[in-house]
Parts: structure tokens; C-alpha cells; sequence
DNA sequence: GGTGATGTGCAACCAAACGTTGCACTACGG
DNA sequence: CCGTAGTGCAACGTTTGGTTGCACATCACC
């Protein structure tokens, strides 16, 4: 019993890409190929420090790398891991749509069979 | 330019599900059809104070709304909601998955006409 | 109708995360 | 050699997830 989400999802990939600024650097590093925290800083709203900390957090899950490049330290994004990622994120969604698409089955069918709205006996409570 | 993510993704509703106790609470809430703050604390790792808030944050966010039936909240997820939080889930999934496989097709190319890995000619640095 | 149990709400407090500023250090370029 | 561009580290503030403790409301039973 208890089923619940079944993937079995991976809370550091989930929690790297929750956060909107980690998503924002994700998009421009596939869009641009790679890029530094300096580069990436200039195309987001918040300061180097902030975009190499990200960097730092998805280093350590392992979604981006980093290569020296002279004085500067180029990062791209790790297709494999990235791929996993996006796997589980379409994973939950689509259990969740399964989920909902039962529920409104489910629904339909009690509107269907019986129409009285709230009150009249009610001792279920608990 | 800059097509970033294109959707136009909603960063509240991703931070609401990005958190990995929300998560699992939309899942029972999703499986049991409804919860209170005490019921669903029952079945998760944390207190109820802090399903308390949760719930907040989710009903804030309107993915979940309450009825109050007796002394005890019920919350049930709301549908609508759900099911627009779902499909951005999905379609930043797809544009991410869809440059994946546009990167790789690149890298691919490259990969085949040319061969030199590092230094040579480099001064497109900005 | 009291009295205890169950359920909720509010406030204070702690820890981790996101973001900032400031400074030191390294590498490239004149 | 000296300035500049890039990175790294540390201290600090603020928000957020989590806890504990207590007050308040409601049901259940005698």
C-alpha cells in the first residue's frame, strides 16, 4: 500500500530546480552553451556571488561541471544528469495527471449517481 | 531575443510544489482526497504546525483551498489549479528535453567535422 | 451542564538557504 | 611592473522550513 509518488524522486535534483534563479542559469547555459559566474550574472538579476553559489549547488548534484579556462572557470550543463532531471520532473507530472484524470473520473461518477449536496445525515465524522 | 524558458513558467506555483514536504502532502491530498493539518502530519516526518503552514502556502498559491467542518479544516486540492501547475511542470520539462536534443545533435556535428579539442585560434572571449 | 480530550491558531525561537557587500588573490595585457 | 578582469572566501541580513509552548474552540461523555 501507500504508493505514493512510485518514481521514488530525487529530492536534490528536485530542490536544485525548484529554485527559480537555478532554473533561470540552467535555461541560459543550454542556451548559450556554457558560461561563468560572471557571464551568467550579467543575465540575471542578482550578483556573482549569488550565481556561484548555484554553481556550487549544481555542481555538487552533479547537473553542471566546471572546466578552468585561463583565470576563468567555464560551466556547462552535464547532459546526463540534466536528462535525469528533466525524466523525474515529467515523471511526477505525469503521475499526478494520472491522478487527477481518476479523481475527475471519480467525481463525475458520484455527481452522476447521487445529487444531494450537504446536509441531511451526516455521522461520519470519526 | 533571449526566448529563455518561452511559457512564461509561474514561480510561485514552482516554488509551492519545489518543496519536497508540499509534495508529498499534494500526494495524500491527491490519494486521500482530503486531509487535515493533523491527519496529514500523521503521515509525514514533520509536525503539524509545520503541515500547518504548508497548507498556507499552498492555499496562498490556490492549489488547495479548505472547508471547515466542525472543529477540523478539511483541505482538498483544488483541480483547476492542479492541473495548471501540472502542465507547466510538463512544458518546462518538454523545452528543456527539447534542447537537449537539439544540443546533442550539435555537439554531434561538430564533434564529426572538426576535431581539434582545445587551444589554437581563441580570442572570442567578449 | 461541566470536564476532559481532540483540533486548531498564534508567537517565539532555531537552522538552513538565498542574497548582499567587502576584501584578498590569481591570471592576463599593456 | 602595474592595472584590470575573474575568481574565492568571509561576514552579514532576510526569508523560509521546522520546532516547541501555550491559548482557544469544539466535540464526547458522565
Amino acid at each position: 500500500m501507500t504508493p505514493t509518488v512510485g518514481p521514488a524522486i530525487d529530492d536534490d535534483l528536485w530542490s536544485a530546480v525548484g529554485d527559480p534563479t537555478r532554473r533561470r542559469m540552467l535555461d541560459l547555459l543550454l542556451s548559450g552553451g556554457a558560461g561563468t559566474a560572471t557571464s551568467l550574472s550579467e543575465q540575471l538579476p542578482v550578483t556573482r556571488q549569488a550565481v556561484a553559489k548555484h554553481l556550487g549547488v549544481l555542481d555538487r548534484v552533479g547537473l553542471v561541471h566546471a572546466t578552468p579556462y585561463g583565470r576563468e572557470k567555464r560551466y556547462h550543463v552535464d547532459d546526463e544528469q540534466f536528462a535525469r532531471a528533466v525524466a523525474q520532473l515529467s515523471a511526477v507530472g505525469a503521475t499526478w495527471d494520472a491522478r487527477l484524470q481518476r479523481i475527475k473520473r471519480i467525481a463525475e461518477a458520484i455527481e452522476r449517481s447521487q445529487d444531494d449536496t450537504d446536509n441531511e445525515n451526516d455521522n461520519e465524522k470519526r
